[in-house]
Parts: C-alpha cells; sequence; structure tokens
DNA sequence: TAGATTGTTAATCGATTAACAATC
DNA sequence: TAGATTGTTAATCGATTAACAATC
C-alpha cells in the first residue's frame, strides 16, 4: 500500500451512480434530513441496498449501523471523490446547438465545471455573446490559454462538441495547449495520448438501446 | 425455441456498440468496399476482433471464414436488429438548447427517427419554427396525437427534454397518448408503465468517471 | 434488549477473453 | 495447400447479489 501511486480498481458503474444519489441526497439535505440509510437511497432508486453500500464504500465514508449516513458527511465525500468540490476550467469547441445547449445549463456550476471560453470554426459567431461567454475563432484557443494561464487559470479539460469530421483536429488542438481531460460529444473515437483522460457522449449508443427493446417488444405481440 | 415469444437475453454493452459499427461499414461502402473482417473493425476501435465478431453475431449475420463480412448484408442486418430500418414517430416535448440540438440534429434521419412535433409549455415558443417543426402548446399533445393517428401516423415515441421538475408529468402525459418507449434527458428516473420502454441519457454520469479519473490522475503524481 | 442497519466475505451472474476447430 | 478468418466452447474477469457477523 504505497503512499502515492496506488491505482484502486474503481468499478465505473459505482462512479457513474454516485451523481444520481448525490442529487437525491442534496435534496434530502433541502428537506432537513440529518441522517439517511442505504435501504432508502436503494428503494427510491429501485436497487439494491447492498449496492448502495458498495457503491458508497467507494468515496471512503463510512455510515453507522442502526442510524445510517449523516447527509452532509456523504455528500461531502461523494462531491470531493468526484472532484466537484475543486473548480475545472474547461474550454468548450463547437458552439452549434448541443454546444450552445451546455454552455447555457446552469447545473454543470453544481460540478464544479467552469467553461472559461467557447470557440469555433465559423466567423458569423465570432464575438455572440452565450450565457456570459464570447465566441472566438478555433485558432484563438491557444492565445487564449496563455492569457489565462498569466492570471493563474489552467485550462484542464476540453469539451468537444463539434461534428463527427472536425472533432480529432480539435481534439489535437486541445491537447496541444495542455488538457488533460477530453470530454467528447462527437460520435468518433478520439485518437489521444494515454495520460489525457477520455470520456464520450454515445447518444446513439442510448438510442440502439431504445429502438431495439421497441422492436423486439413489437415482435412479442 | 417458441415461435414468438422466445425473449433472448441480449448483452446490453454489445447493442451499444453496433451503432460504432454501423458508422465504420457506411464509410466502408462509401469507399467502395465489399467486404471487411471483424480484425479490421477491431483494430479501428481498439478491441479485440472476438468481441467484434459475437456483438456481430447477435444481428443473426454469418460472415464468411477467410473472407469476411459482407458490408451490405451487414448494414442492413444491424439497421434491422436496431429498428433503424423502420420510421419511428416521435414527440419532443421541451424546447430548450438541448431539445432544439435535437431537433436540428440531421443524424436522426439515418436511424429512422422522425420527429412529428415539439411541445413546450412557454407561450413565447408557440408557433416557433425549429426545423420544420411549430412548436405547440404542451396541452395539444393528445389533440396533434389524435390528428396525426387519422392520417395512419402512431406516435411511438416520446423524447424528454424538459427540466428535471416538469419531467414526470410530461412522460404521464406521453404514456397518456399511448407512446411505446422514452427517451429521457432530465436528470431523474421516470416512472413509467412496465410496457413501456425507457432509455435514460446520463450526462452526469459520463462526466462523473471523467472528472473522478482526472482527479484521481492528479493525486498519482 | 431487540431490531435495524452497516460492512464484508462468499456465491452468483454476466460479459470479456482465450483457445481452437471448422472452413473458404 | 497454407493462411486467414469465422464461429463456438471453455476460462477468466468483474460486477452484482446473498449471507451474515458486527454494532449502535
Amino acid at each position: 500500500m504505497k503512499a502515492s501511486s496506488r491505482v484502486r480498481n474503481l468499478p465505473t458503474p459505482s462512479v457513474q451512480r454516485l451523481p444520481v444519489y448525490l442529487r437525491f441526497l442534496k435534496e434530502a439535505r433541502r428537506r432537513g434530513d440529518d441522517v439517511v440509510s442505504c435501504t432508502r437511497i436503494a428503494e427510491e432508486f429501485g436497487q439494491r441496498s447492498v449496492q448502495v453500500r458498495k457503491d458508497l464504500a467507494i468515496t471512503g465514508v463510512s455510515g453507522r449501523p442502526k442510524v445510517g449516513y449523516r447527509v452532509d458527511e456523504l455528500i461531502e465525500a461523494i462531491e470531493s471523490f468526484l472532484g466537484w468540490d475543486v473548480k475545472t476550467t474547461a474550454f468548450l469547441v463547437g458552439v452549434g446547438n448541443l454546444g450552445r445547449a451546455l454552455l447555457n445549463y446552469e447545473g454543470f456550476v453544481e460540478h464544479g465545471l467552469d467553461v472559461a471560453a467557447a470557440f469555433d470554426a465559423n466567423p458569423a459567431l465570432f464575438g455572440q455573446e452565450i450565457n456570459g461567454r464570447v465566441v472566438r475563432p478555433l485558432d484563438q484557443i491557444a492565445s487564449t490559454a496563455a492569457r489565462l494561464r498569466e492570471e493563474g487559470r489552467i485550462v484542464e479539460m476540453g469539451i468537444v462538441t463539434v461534428p463527427a469530421r472536425a472533432a480529432q483536429p480539435v481534439a489535437d488542438k486541445l491537447v496541444g495547449i495542455g488538457v488533460r481531460a477530453i470530454w467528447n460529444y462527437a460520435p468518433v473515437r478520439l485518437d489521444l495520448p494515454n495520460d489525457v483522460v477520455y470520456e464520450e457522449v454515445k447518444l446513439s449508443a442510448s438510442f440502439a438501446v431504445l429502438t431495439n427493446r421497441l422492436r423486439r417488444r413489437d415482435a412479442d405481440e
């Protein structure tokens, strides 16, 4: 159990369920609840309580038998585990409808996400302001990052909301300014250095599951 | 092996990967390729060829040893398996930025999705046209569905892009007009009858995985 | 105390991968 | 034919669930 380089193997499904619990816990806090049991959480989401307990365990919190978990402690533990308690500065590239939707979504603030600037290739959009952010030309990515760096703000994440064709070159540019994470909404797999963490939002995967089930249900009748 | 009610247990991860292959296969067809091997597909996406073979097998196609799979046959098999070869008529509710993004996304046509109408609660949007669809008041869901039904168009799917609070009542309305599938973008789990298929797009799950990995990487250095 | 709840070990289930025979 | 590739069975891996002891 080395001090630093110990890479625990975290079950991805557990990490993915944490935001759901977090949302519920914040509601509970608003209602004034002090403690909550995993039985209660499980019930809310139609899961087994063991699963909730295992999921929560990865954050390091512990509850008290017979009592449950302290709501505020749990919220803090999940936020810290997910890195949502610290600000993450990001650039968003691609100000189409999807990019615009993300820029306008206020919920990300709760997750520590700070989209510092937005970029696009279309000159018609340059200078346009969206939710407080001015759209800049693509080729100002590096200079804007440099300017922010002088203010002590490091751009750690790139959000890619351009069409499939443009995604790889855009990602390369973002990697060029030193981002350490890419969140990709374009329907292509991006080739990135190993030390850049990568997540892809696969809308068509979700749609595929939905339509496949719908058609199989049809066939069953 | 009963004729109809045989519910095969399909691995969801396999279903989710099919759209990725489909996209690649369509590119291959555009290039004029006649056949493709799963070795080639696996290489493209950094997977094992066995996995690709297993994934393709669920669609029912078979390839030929030494040769590979016929590209057009494979495309047809995947599309049919996913139900993307038939038109699915849908209503979209919630014309915020996200709803707008989906209405403007042309790619869905390739998946057989036909968004027949869009609805919102905000009167300021009524009558506004988005990519050929007029925004209607929420309370016209039932009457619009009835009108379409007279034309022989059955609304089978509801796409929910309203804020979390509004999602459940909207879903209930959609279920009320007889949709058999709900595609939910709101960050809440919807309670639905068992015979309605349900898929949720969990952006925060994806974001959670990304930021958690980013922070753990930081900690490792 | 009795009962509810946590934390953990063992069993089960499902998906991925390895191994290999069949085949064009 | 030899080599590449498919299709399938068996082994492995990882996540979920069951079982139960510990505890407030």
